[in-house]
DNA sequence: CTATAATTTCAGTAATTCCTGAAAATTCAA
DNA sequence: TTGAATTTTCAGGAATTACTGAAATTATAG
């Protein structure tokens, strides 16, 4: 499943099998457990060490190197978006702004530039919501995915109501109340008092 | 930048012209515009089409078929993130299922497949909040990801008290509130009346 | 139907990516 | 230092993936 996710089936195999065993490995147990070369385990290691994949231990009375993955899968999950930020998103964003600020040529251009700043604004805008999310701790992630749904129905209900496609009799049973984005979080923090 | 997401170079290259382009256009201008030979060109769309990130026109008078992008750049996320799900991660998580299934022999297999649990309820949870934010409409979806450091806020704060790790003084200064993931919801709804 | 325009298929080749063994480099105990 | 253990580098070959042109297929206008 690595493959698509930025890293290749032998350094995906690499990693499967640190995540799964019980203890730090070396780079020969790695080598033989999935019979690959020395020097190609040398390779994914150090692939998987350039994306902050892996800690590195060492035993008393052992010159070899033990690697194992971090215990918290959220943790995994967190680095590998940042990793992948850095690589793929900041440098797509600049491309973008790049080509933006060229001045363009002809109706095409305009219409080209306008499309490719509708894809930056998507982009950064995803980019900013996962760096704030990178920020959380893994329970607090937990929390707010299991309520995703909670929290996508009262903003579907607030966006009905600031764009006023509501019923008629939705709109009389609820006055004038708008729940906009700002307001969501002082509106909770009101409850504790 | 695609390659990434699933499809390759050329396919990434047809979709990027078709996507900056103003109009519709045909196999033989996608051909012509990008150097790539006929064949190839239609390789590449029928992989957009089966991506369904490509929409269909046929011009009077003209036997030829033309492609075009999606308008909203917000559909075209959805439809990338939605086919990827089928693709890899149901996949993967009826892999993980699979393995879960399997009688464990000895203490290392227990261990594996702890750890592929915790992976699979990742995956799952994940998988379960982004089918929760596909059937939101792009305009809900910016609002949910602009506020998101809010929500983030209030989720830290609800977590700090249910998990009592709070200073003494805000213990004081904040009576039994515990603002949990299912009472948000009905909390915002209470507002309403 | 037929002729022709348009598209798709596919076998062969080109290009790219991956993997290996040998050699070089590094580390560290003695 | 020396030398054995360990790791890394890298040129070349293996495997995979991508692309092309020719032929086959499909669609449609007349």
């Amino acid at each position: 499943m690595g493959s698509r996710w930025g890293i290749n089936r032998t350094v995906g195999q690499i990693y499967a099998l640190l995540y799964v065993s019980p203890r730090a490995l070396n780079a020969d147990e790695i080598g033989e457990a999935l019979a690959f070369s020395r020097s190609n385990v040398s390779m994914g290691l150090k692939e998987l060490q350039s994306w902050n994949l892996v800690r590195l231990q060492h035993l008393p009375n052992d010159r070899r190197e033990y690697f194992q993955a971090p215990d918290d899968v959220w943790a995994i999950f967190r680095t590998l978006a940042e990793e992948r930020r850095k690589r793929e998103i900041d440098p797509t964003l600049s491309m973008l702004r790049d080509a933006l600020m060229e001045q363009p040529s002809g109706q095409d251009d305009i219409h080209a530039q306008a499309r490719m700043k509708q894809m930056h604004d998507l982009i950064e805008l995803m980019t900013g919501w996962m760096a704030d999310v990178q920020k959380m701790d893994s329970t607090t992630l937990v929390s707010l995915m299991k309520m995703g749904a909670k929290v996508q129905k009262l903003l579907q209900v607030k966006d009905k109501l600031t764009n006023k496609v509501m019923t008629g009799l939705t709109r009389q049973t609820l006055p004038k109340i708008v729940v906009g984005q700002d307001q969501l979080a002082s509106e909770i923090n009101r409850n504790r008092s």
